[in-house]
DNA sequence: CTCTAATCGAGACGGTACGTCGCGTCTTACG
DNA sequence: CGTAAGACGCGACGTACCGTCTCGATTAGAG
């Protein structure tokens, strides 16, 4: 019998078919997502883009919104990989900076994933990899629960990241870096130096 | 000749039939919202509720979400309604004091509305609300755009809501509305009094 | 909700979109049968032949051979009530005569509906309606139970016919008609002088 | 290269594996067929209770049916073998019986056999085996064209033998006989003493 | 208080996507 | 290094829902 997934999730799959297959599909859901919001796309047109039959489709994800996941799980750990520290007080400025000059870099990718259905599933997967980068982090603030201010963190600098890409005018990364850390970054640390640097 | 909407769009009918049926499919909505998630209902299954016809729904609302922006329009005016000065610097305590208990007693209600699909729906609602009531209001910082403003207020409120909402252990609307206050409100007025009130 | 199949089985509606529906079903199978063998057909080709949706066909037959049975039943109907005392002793030999001029007048059709994947259906349906037939008619003879005389009856008749229909070679109607009498009816109904008509 | 099948049709392999692959394969879908009709089984379930690798099926047999036809034929084989002489006037009496009895001694793989959609191809199978058991006989009547003689002789004996399977009530195998040399046999070789035998 | 037209219920229809299944081929990875 | 396990492309299945449509039957509100 041939149902179900083969792999366990969150597995990567040694046969080589089956890794041609999945990178196939990612590549033709990041083609499709900036042309066509995620909401509006079917798995028929994935598979078809992807070079793929429509059944490889679920003998590899049980869902369009779990092969989302996992590019949104790919792409958000490029992105973090490169902004590591941005919890950390001495240096979240240059990490906002970091992580905002990556996003501007690839601003039609992220443009894609945070503007359409999917902002969703990239919310909640940005979340998840949040919680794990904190576990090994103190407890912030003795007044906002811990896990709030991951949920929190992680939503918000979403939001405002989605605000920008959605905007015409062309503000620069180094403004949103800024207002993000200004703005979220420091309530959550209680640098009172940030919020009002002029002061 | 019965094609398309009768009513405009934010026109309240006249016909008491109409007034009937949408007033039976938004209870019906709001109904089967607190069994299950927005996005697994089906009109079919909105209609059947409300005991009205299936095309009914459609000559009353383009699709399902319009159902939802509307009935969402209605509770999010009733919430604004009763705490509007949100903004104002004097007041903003007593304002999301008033907000959090507010959602706490309507907690079912609101649950339903801001966890399940529904959320991005309402979130859209509760901007467009937030942007009206914005209008006549002074500009609040110039290192913030103020369709920033609005957009970070409204979807980070909304965010932190929802935690509140999903949480297991029980945490009381005041505490929520002082970290709503520190965490949110008090960074976008500019107002360190709030931010370190221990300062 | 408009799941399963409106009428019960046998019923025949009176919304005259059904109508319409099934009618254009009947006819484009009748259409494709004399193209190709039943078990190649699929529905959707039937539905996209008969211009009716792929769903439909659901809401009017549960599958495939629903429909062919229903096919079947008229044109069995039709040709039982061409040929109705073909077990009454003192015409059989006119009825076997008539029964074999129908099948060659629409050589064709019954062509179609006897070879292929469709003969198992026809004979289920032809031996349906020799019960409903043999129900008034008295009990045949002792040696032989009533219900095998009339599913060997049916079975074999339609056998021979089959086998008429896929000859190359063109036997005359009145030939396939005295062999039908003297190889099935006569042993069937005990008359002697059929079987040696030259005693 | 494991393209193709590798022996021929009807061609028994020399390869000890092969061998055993086919009997297993065999044997698999008669303990299947005991338990389902023909139709629901797939190759899959085939290859699975046969212990044999599901691409190995392909190597021994282009599809399912032709496996069945394997099976059927070997089963007619060992049949035909038993009660040769059946259309020979002077046995045929005791041939029918010696059929029946074979028949009801392997009542159970007789019924799978000519009871779910494998009777087709048994059928035919059958068929095909009279047609060469036919071939040294002389022509039965003239009236009667050879081949249809055999056509209807074989079919008609399994209608008969799949009503009789198909009885709840318990005919013993002897007046099955009886009716079996009646009904078919006499007609076709015009043996008017069977007939009519108490006249 | 009547009559006319809008609204209603019911539900069939053409479409489209879903997720499952089985086929027959072809590739892998294991023994 | 040969063979089983099984992934693949393909395509049909039957289901569900969408939004449109055609029916009477009912009912509201203008005259």
């Amino acid at each position: 019998m041939e149902a179900g997934i083969q792999q366990r999730p969150g597995q990567v799959p040694t046969d080589a078919r089956q890794l041609r297959s999945r990178g196939a599909l990612k590549g033709a859901l990041l083609e499709l997502l900036e042309e066509r919001p995620f909401d509006s796309l079917s798995i028929r047109e994935i598979s078809a883009r992807a070079g793929t039959g429509y059944a490889t489709f679920f003998r590899n994800y049980p869902d369009k919104e779990a092969l989302l996941a996992d590019v949104a799980s790919e792409e958000i750990g490029s992105l973090l990989a490169m902004t590591q520290p941005i919890f950390r007080i001495e240096s979240s400025a240059e990490s906002t900076q970091a992580l905002c000059q990556y996003i501007d870099t690839h601003r039609k990718l992220w443009s894609a994933l945070l503007t359409g259905g999917a902002a969703g599933i990239l919310r909640a997967e940005f979340i998840q990899q949040a919680r794990q980068l904190a576990m090994g982090m103190p407890q912030p603030e003795s007044w906002l629960p811990a896990d709030l201010a991951i949920v929190y963190g992680a939503g918000a600098t979403i939001d405002l990241l989605a605000w920008w890409l959605g905007q015409e005018s062309d503000f620069p990364a180094s403004r949103i870096a800024g207002i993000l850390n200004r703005l979220i970054i420091a309530p959550l640390v209680g640098d009172r130096t940030i919020a009002a640097p002029a002061g």
